[in-house]
DNA sequence: GCAACCCATGCCGAAAATGCATAGACTAAT
DNA sequence: ATTAGTCTATGCATTTTCGGCATGGGTTGC
């Protein structure tokens, strides 16, 4: 049994002819015939009498018009959900950053690609780089642009950024105007870190480990926002994103130090799963992004001169 | 959309991977894997995530699954109840006759095919030619013994019977004891009739109309065994095809006569849609009757050396 | 690093569906 | 009564579809 031959036989019983079946159908009536006589030796019995005025319906028949006409309009309704459901998936982007980027670097892309797709609903994530692969792999996001390494290699990874990270420190701060602070003196003060498991963290930890320095950790936490307003109180110094500070530093609310001789940086790249197919709205923002790459790139500028 | 796309793609959701679902289904691995591509290509997206550790489905999947699962329903059911349908029709039989027959030659007849088909449903009906016609034609009834002729050229007619129809007489009435009766004499005597519209009844007009005879109605009714109570009582004569009163012939309770120089004779056939495909117990009670055709011929005697 | 496994794909042969032409049955109208 | 028109069935040729085989690319697990 098959929709089409389920399709023939709605039309031939709802014209009472298969001539006139053949034409709504657009096909040759000698389809028709064959497919309606398959189907009744599927069946085993006639469904149709044929009679001089026109067909009627045998009991079989009428058993099966029943179903055919179900089934066709369960077909026709599932068709038009998933359209639908497609449809809403197109005007959808579900996507993740870690806590630095969603506040540095998505609102303006989003920004941008908002102006060019009004269309598209923005759904904006944060989380852990644990919890937002967790996510991806769900299928509940569709993109997320995370501080690299990605452990999985179900994870496409494109490497977009590097950021460099900065010692900041108060204002009245002993530290503050010196331009290069060595490891030595950065691991005597305590300071103010991300979260461990952090990718970022995992950098710092990672630059005293190589130094053989010890840490001294006057707190931790997951937000870079905290972090500053920790740092601005007096509590210990930081390394953060040069990003992070940009616009602080522009206005002279931060002062920063390289670490000398030494230059830390964290990479960022867009992550998304290998096996899926790219929505439109994906590869619409990675394009965005490329277009605007360069204001994001910002670097702290060269501190030779000054 | 294909019912058998549909069932590929349950058996891949069902077995969470394409080579098991091929296995399941006996095809080729290749095959599924084209199918549900068609099928994803149909509905526009993806239904399937294909992950390495099996496949898993996305939304879209999932609506398709419940339509995929209820139409699979469907047609199960459709198919058994069909089949179930013809195995009633094939274990039925509806047979109808004229009130003669009915009385004289269906018992013996379905007595017989009972004994070789006891899985059979028998119904009989009876009726005017008209309405048993009106009813082969709605499909409520399959087969009938009627006397021709058989108006409506939809109709396959099979003649099988000649029955003669002999005047009887009671065993007092003035014309009894005479061997042949001419026809004014027959027309001076009250008649008790078939109804008008009946063939037989026909047949008797078109004999007076022949011979240009008026004809004295004593009365008219439907059922040859009226006619003979009444012709018993002394209401009157009356023409009944012999087999209606061989028994009584030969229990001497009735006289009976042919016309002079003249012998009268009503058709009986089997009657049955032309355009119908002929199921089995049809076929099956007509082998039956010729079998048994010998008994229903019975003729009356010749009285020529009585 | 290698074997095992999974899905996708190019290619070919088999099977199915379709169209065309036409037969056969019937109707209706001249 | 004959004829023209209509409807379904069917033989034949063509096109389309489907399935199998072999294989490629990728991943997992030993």
């Amino acid at each position: 049994m098959d929709v089409r031959q389920l399709e023939m036989f709605r039309a031939v019983v709802e014209e009472g002819s298969f001539t006139r079946a053949a034409l709504r159908l657009h096909v040759s009536q000698s389809a028709v015939s064959r497919q309606l006589q398959l189907l009744e030796s599927e069946l085993g019995g006639p469904l149709l009498h044929r009679s001089v005025k026109g067909v009627t319906l045998t009991p079989e028949g009428e058993v099966l018009l029943r179903t055919a006409n179900r089934i066709e309009r369960d077909i026709r309704e599932v068709v038009w959900e998933i359209s639908e459901t497609q449809k809403l998936k197109r005007g959808q982007l579900r996507i993740a950053g870690g806590g630095t980027v969603c506040l540095y670097v998505l609102p303006k892309l989003l920004k941008r690609f908002h102006a060019q797709h009004k269309d598209v609903d923005l759904l904006v994530k944060t989380g852990s780089t644990i919890a937002v692969l967790q996510l991806l792999r769900n299928h509940q996001l569709d993109l997320a642009l995370l501080t690299l390494p990605i452990p999985g290699a179900d994870m496409e990874v494109r490497s977009v950024l590097r950021e460099e990270l900065v010692v900041i420190t108060a204002p009245k701060h002993p530290l503050t105007l010196r331009k290069t602070i060595d490891a030595r003196s950065l691991s005597e003060h305590p300071l103010v870190l991300f979260e461990p498991g952090s990718n970022t963290r995992m950098l710092v930890d990672q630059f005293f480990a190589d130094q053989q320095l010890p840490m001294t950790v006057a707190m931790e936490t997951e937000s870079v926002e905290i972090i500053k307003a920790m740092v601005a109180s007096g509590l210990g110094i930081a390394l953060v994103p040069y990003v992070a500070i940009a616009a602080e530093v522009r206005a002279r609310r931060f002062a920063w130090a390289r670490i000398h001789g030494q230059r830390l940086y964290r990479e960022q790249g867009w992550v998304y799963l290998k096996s899926d197919y790219l929505p439109r709205p994906i590869v619409e923002v990675l394009r965005v992004f490329d277009e605007m790459k360069s204001e994001f790139g910002e670097k702290p500028p060269s501190r030779k001169v000054t």
